[in-house]
DNA sequence: TTTT
DNA sequence: TTTT
């Protein structure tokens, strides 16, 4: 069934890295995007959602997103529930994105030098375009 | 920025009609869509979307859908959060919806006769498509 | 880059099913899409949206899909141009769609009962959702 | 009915700004996609999108969009067709856009001097958004 | 008639 | 818990 989301925004934060079990790459990360009109008086300014890809997304994401990088998320939203440690039944509601775009150039911030791998433009200067199937194994 | 959702699904129940104070009206239901790839072996099959709409597409929607009916929805992903009556903070992301277009013809179902008015195609046999600003007033 | 194209209308005609020399199926067919707020008085009151289909999405909508019917379909959209028999350049925009969902039950038309194979809907009263890779081979 | 498009690229020429006989403003453009998979052999790498905004959007493209530049264009697919001057009929098919997002800080190039008012971002850093009503008066 |  |  349609199920299609398309968002441009910036990363609040970098993005999280981790991997299943089974050795499959996910990364997390929440994306603020601002609201069209919003009158700056006491009103919410952006929405902040919360974004999750897989395998090859998921490492380019962690590579070469940075908080505050502006890009555009192609993807479905996801609901899933879980009982958390209180036994209380928790809702999410996210996007599970298969097409993920920079829009642009970065270079790698201070705070995580360790995992940037530098710019996501090659030497030609056209942006990476990643993508993947976005089934959960 | 940009913030789009498209969406087709079915009703989990009838929408919930609700006014605000300053009489503003406010409809609430959840959309299942089914899922594309679903082995069907132990995992989810769908994905329950919240969906707000707001005046004269809340009242269309109150008046028109019933559980189970199938529509499209075209909107933007809102996030909001608040305190709970146990003073814990409430994340959630739902969808505004701008645009709701019924895709079945309805008999109202008899659960709730009261507040059907019938049916949302009229003589020409062509279904109302009801659009709305998604502006929060 | 980014490039989605998503529509809920009826076909015009049949689609119109061919294949490659190289064997590949391909069906083309016309979307015809009402427009949101036509006056009715001289104005258009549709798009008619030429949409291009590839391998088994091509098969399925050839067998499924009739004239008249409700379809959502998603995809891209594909500017190409040829030489016509008159040395003239034409040029081509046109929808590629990855994705087409049923939106109708449908019973095979009279007007082409060889290809019609029945009803895309199977027992269990859920919708077929066919979809594909939409590369060019 | 459902009929969206979204759309991230960068123009091929300048726009072209127009006044309709009633003072209505038009600007017009191509957008330049890149598509996702192209293997650069002699297989086209774009497709060329005609796009069409009206009144304040289209003075505001005119304004600050220049060739080169990359957006992001929200609007739906038009069809329409006239007889030329040689009384051949001529099919169009491009996208009316009732939302434009620029992605580039611009400065004006010296093509265009005379048109361009500078830097579509404001003193905030953050980009303008135009917005539009897309229904042709 | 095409952009990076 | 939020980005420019």
């Amino acid at each position: 069934m349609l199920n299609r989301v398309i968002l441009i925004g910036r990363l609040t934060k970098d993005p999280e890295l981790r991997y299943t079990p089974s050795g499959h790459a996910t990364s997390t990360f929440t994306l603020a995007t601002d609201r069209p009109f919003s009158s700056g008086q006491g009103e919410r300014e952006a929405d902040f959602i919360p974004i999750v890809t897989w395998r090859q997304t998921a490492e380019a994401c962690a590579n070469y997103l940075r908080k505050g990088r502006l890009c555009a998320v192609e993807g479905r939203i996801q609901t899933r529930n879980y009982e958390n440690n209180e036994g209380r039944r928790v809702y999410i509601t996210e996007v599970v994105a298969d097409n993920v775009r920079f829009l642009e150039r970065g270079q790698t911030p201070q705070s995580s030098p360790e995992r940037g791998q530098g710019d996501p433009f090659p030497d030609d200067g056209r942006p990476i375009d990643i993508s993947d199937d976005d089934l959960p194994f």
